[in-house]
DNA sequence: CGGCTTCGTATTGTCGGACAAACAGACGGT
DNA sequence: ACCGTCTGTTTGTCCGACAATACGAAGCCG
C-alpha cells in the first residue's frame, strides 16, 4: 500500500508548550535574559492548567534555553557550552564509543585548535598558559593533580583558537580522554616529563606564533597519549568505561 | 571576605528526582530499553506527589535519556545523534558564532573524516556515495535538491569514517554550513559542476583507499565552498543568519 | 485449537483547586 | 541613606478527579 496519508502525531499538550515557547526564543521574539511570562500568565495565553504549562517549562528547562536566578523566575538564556558539552559526554559514553574514535578526534581537533591558536593568541592567554605549565612543573608526581593541569592546559589552547565551534566540539571528547592520564602516569614513571616536555614545545611554539611547529608537536603529544595508553595494558577498541567519569556531572554535582 | 561557605544549593523535588532516575540510567542500573517504572510506582519509591514526578520526567524527556514509544510509556534510551546534533546546532546559532568558526572546524572535521573513510569504507558505503554522485549530476539545475546531496554526501563520508564521536562532532557544523550552498548556487553558473568535479574526485580517491588524496581534495573541497560564500558578497565574519535555518528541528516539526 | 473481538483495568494526560515558602517591591522608621 | 517590616506575587508541592488510550485477559467464532 502506498504511504496515502503522512503519519499524525498528537503531540501531548505540555509539549506544545514547550515548542511554542521554544519558537519564540530561537526566533529572536524573545531575546536571551529577557524574563519568560509567568506561570499563570501562560495559562491564560495558552488556555491550558498550570500543570501542563509548568511541565512544559521543564522541558526548556533541561535543554538549557531557560535558566533560573536566584529568584526560581524563569528568564530565556544561552544554552551554556559546559552543560552541552557534559550533556554529549554522557551520551557518547551510554553509546559506548570506544577510545580510538575518542583518539582519532581528538587528534583532528586539537592539532586544528593549536594551529589556529599559534596565529591568534593574545599575550594573556599566553600567560595563563605559562601559568599552567608552571604548575604542571611543581606536580610531576601527582598523577591526579597532573591529569586536571592536562585538561585545562588544552582547554586554554582551545580558548586561544578564538573559535567557539571548536571549542565546543572538542570538549565532550576532551572530558572522556584527558581523565585517563591520571591512570596511565600511576604506572609510567617518565609519563609525566614527556608530557612537561610536549606542553613545553608547545608553549614555545605558541610563544613564536609558530603554526607548524605546534601542530607537529600536538600530534606528537596525542600520539604519545596512545602509546601511554596501550603501554598502561589498555585496548584502544575497548569502549569507554563509566570509572574514569567522575567529573561527568548531574544536576550540578558530580555523577 | 573570603569565600568561608561553599555555596548552598536547594533544588526543587523534581529536579532531585530526575537526578536519581538520571544516575540509575548512567551508572547502568536501568539498561537502554528497560521500562522506567509507571507514574504510581515513582510516587511511592520517591515519596512525592504524581506532578512532582511527573515534572522530573519531563526533564529527562527532554535530555533523550527517557523516550515514549507509541505507547506513550516510558523507557530509558540512548540519546539519538541526530537530536544531540539539532540542538547543538540551535546553541551555535543562539550564541551568533561566524561562519568563519563553522568553516574553520569544517575544513579540520571533513578532511579527518574523509581520511578515515579511505581505509575504512566498505563496499555498500562506497555505492552509497555513487548513488549520490548520480543523482547530485541528475540535479546539477536545482541548487535546493543540490544542497541536499551536498549534506547527505558528506554525511556519507563521515559514517564510512567509522567513527561516532567524529561523526557527531561534524554533524551539527554540518547542519549550519551546506544549507548555505544553496544560495551560493542561486548565483553561481559554475558552482555546481565545481562541486560535481570535487565530489567526483572524492568517490575516485575512497574508491582507491587513497588516504593524501581524498584528504587534498576534501580540502581543496571546504576551500571552495568558502570562495564561493565570498564571491556571493558575504562575509565570513557574519553571524550565522537564522534564515538558514528551516531545518533546525523543534519537536519533531521544523522550525 | 487458533484467531478475532470485547471488555475491564492500568496508565497517562489534563484539569481544578489548595496552601506553604520564598521572593520582590513598597513602606516606613531611624 | 540604611535598615527592617509588611504585603502581594510567584513558585513548589500536594490532593483529588476524570477522560482517553493501551494492554491484557476472557470470551466468541470459525
Amino acid at each position: 500500500m502506498a504511504e496515502r496519508f503522512e503519519r499524525i502525531q498528537a503531540s501531548p499538550a505540555y509539549q506544545l508548550v514547550a515548542d511554542a515557547i521554544e519558537r519564540e526564543i530561537l526566533s529572536g521574539r524573545i531575546q536571551p535574559g529577557e524574563r519568560i511570562g509567568t506561570e499563570a500568565a501562560l495559562v491564560e495565553q495558552f488556555g491550558v492548567n498550570r500543570s501542563t504549562v509548568r511541565e512544559g517549562i521543564r522541558l526548556l528547562e533541561q535543554s538549557g534555553l531557560i535558566r533560573r536566578d536566584s529568584s526560581r523566575r524563569l528568564y530565556a538564556s544561552l544554552p551554556r557550552y559546559a552543560k552541552l558539552a557534559s550533556r554529549i559526554s554522557r551520551a557518547l559514553l551510554l553509546h559506548e564509543v570506544t577510545f580510538r574514535e575518542l583518539y582519532e578526534t581528538t587528534m583532528a581537533l586539537e592539532v586544528a585548535s593549536v594551529r589556529l591558536a599559534a596565529e591568534r593568541i593574545t599575550p594573556p592567554q599566553l600567560q595563563a598558559i605559562a601559568d599552567n605549565l608552571a604548575r604542571t612543573e611543581a606536580a610531576l608526581d601527582d598523577p591526579r593533580i597532573l591529569s586536571e593541569l592536562d585538561t585545562e592546559f588544552h582547554a586554554l589552547i582551545a580558548e586561544a583558537a578564538g573559535n567557539r565551534v571548536l571549542q565546543l566540539a572538542r570538549e565532550p571528547t576532551s572530558l572522556l580522554i584527558y581523565p585517563t592520564t591520571q591512570v596511565i602516569f600511576e604506572g609510567s614513571p617518565r609519563g609525566p616529563s614527556r608530557l612537561l616536555e610536549a606542553h613545553s614545545r608547545l608553549h614555545a611554539a605558541l610563544a613564536a606564533r609558530d603554526r607548524q611547529a605546534a601542530g607537529v608537536w600536538m600530534e606528537r603529544h596525542v600520539v604519545d597519549w596512545r602509546k601511554g595508553f596501550e603501554r598502561a595494558g589498555k585496548d584502544l577498541d575497548t569502549p569507554v568505561e563509566r570509572v574514569y567519569m567522575d567529573h561527568v556531572m548531574v544536576g550540578g554535582s558530580r555523577l
